[in-house]
DNA sequence: GTGGTCTAGACCACA
DNA sequence: GTGGTCTAGACCACC
């Protein structure tokens, strides 16, 4: 298998602004492992071309991407994927899913629907994906 | 007890626009029934010294009420609180939730967090709750 | 004396892009106390006019500052000085204070200054400043 | 013992440019006294095979340090170490450690960081390095 | 009016 | 070629 280790879709249909829709895609790719320590990322325009978006949209992504520490940019050389501590990152996206449960949960019920049957829904995906 | 029914908080913290915070509490209050249908809610005007933001705010909210069915406004009376099939409002709700969830694991999935994990973060909110 | 809080110098001598200027000098005003927490900050239009900069350059500010916790901003508010631990910001800069002295005596010493002659030269300003 | 007299490191992680990196240590070399007037220096061709960067890196750096005054390069002969005024580069830098303290004093100010507690600094790494 | 996003295009330093 | 900065101008959502 050889193609590209980088699959990025923009929709214009995602609500989200097209620097994030990068970001969040990139973060995934990066944080499950798809691109190494050390690889070398696509350039800046060349990721434009491919994306048919401006250069400094994607500017824009990438230098999100390297305050929050996943990839290292020098000026003349291009982008690289980060030496990242896999735990640390993996510990942070735990917090934000509880975060983001809770309120769920919060909400919910305020129409009703307890915390037990989230717990249903999420056993539903369980089998579903088996 | 004769008192407000309709406590509602902005926040300047809080990174959702005005509109959103009001919509969202107001919603949350029709749904668990602390506004009967039928009830008459405090006009825009009112509304709008009471929470210290422009009427424009408050209209627009009021609006997005309308659209999804919540309220009703009636010219030169005012606005009232719809009369809601609770059960297909509830399903709907369900139906977010159950998107949310499964692009909350999707996304997990990618860090090496498995929907099992997901689910005892669920447990835990649970157990923290009773 | 009644003037602006804020007096912003932009040098196109200065290495330093505009960008970086502006920060620079704002995060001393906020850290000094010279902007309190929940003032409003002139729009990002205002200052870019008076600075005869790009409104996007502005823009580029506000948001490193904002991502530093200096400032928050609301679409369609505006910025505002965020509360500030000054304890936690005050320790933060001592330690780049400290990194900076580092790197500088270490610097010196290939240049066989001691650290002592460091120390005097930092004993001069203090007597300078009396 | 007849070794390197120029151990020169490249880190990427260095924010620097690479040709700063390399003034920066050939210039303290220079000024320590590792490399003697006259010595002769590495060819443009061979530091570059040496350290894994293009000629015209290390053809950006030594022509830094010509315009410096730190070493001579002649034509079809190669680069040596320039003859140098001890005193006059000391002194030079002495200025320079001047300037950069009085940069640091103004900004530390503005945190509430008096003088005397960038002698403490000062103090406590010349204990550390005893 | 406010900030947020995106584009097209320019100029610079770095390799 | 690379990234870094800045401009001018557009469109959108928010208030």
């Amino acid at each position: 298998m050889r193609g590209k280790a980088l699959h990025i879709a923009i929709s214009k249909e995602n609500p989200d602004p097209m620097h994030k829709q990068i970001t969040d895609q990139m973060r995934d790719a990066i944080a499950k492992g798809a691109l190494s320590p050390g690889a070398r990322l696509p350039s800046i325009r060349e990721m434009a071309r491919e994306l048919a978006v401006s250069p400094i949209t994607i500017k824009r992504a990438y230098g999100d991407l390297e305050r929050e520490g996943y990839l290292i940019t020098r000026a003349g050389l291009g982008s690289f994927v980060a030496g990242i501590d896999r735990e640390r990152i993996r510990a942070k996206k735990v917090g934000e899913i509880r975060e983001e449960i809770a309120r769920i949960a919060k909400s919910a019920g305020a129409f009703g629907i307890p915390i037990a049957e989230i717990r249903r829904i999420v056993d539903e995906l369980r089998i579903k994906r088996r």
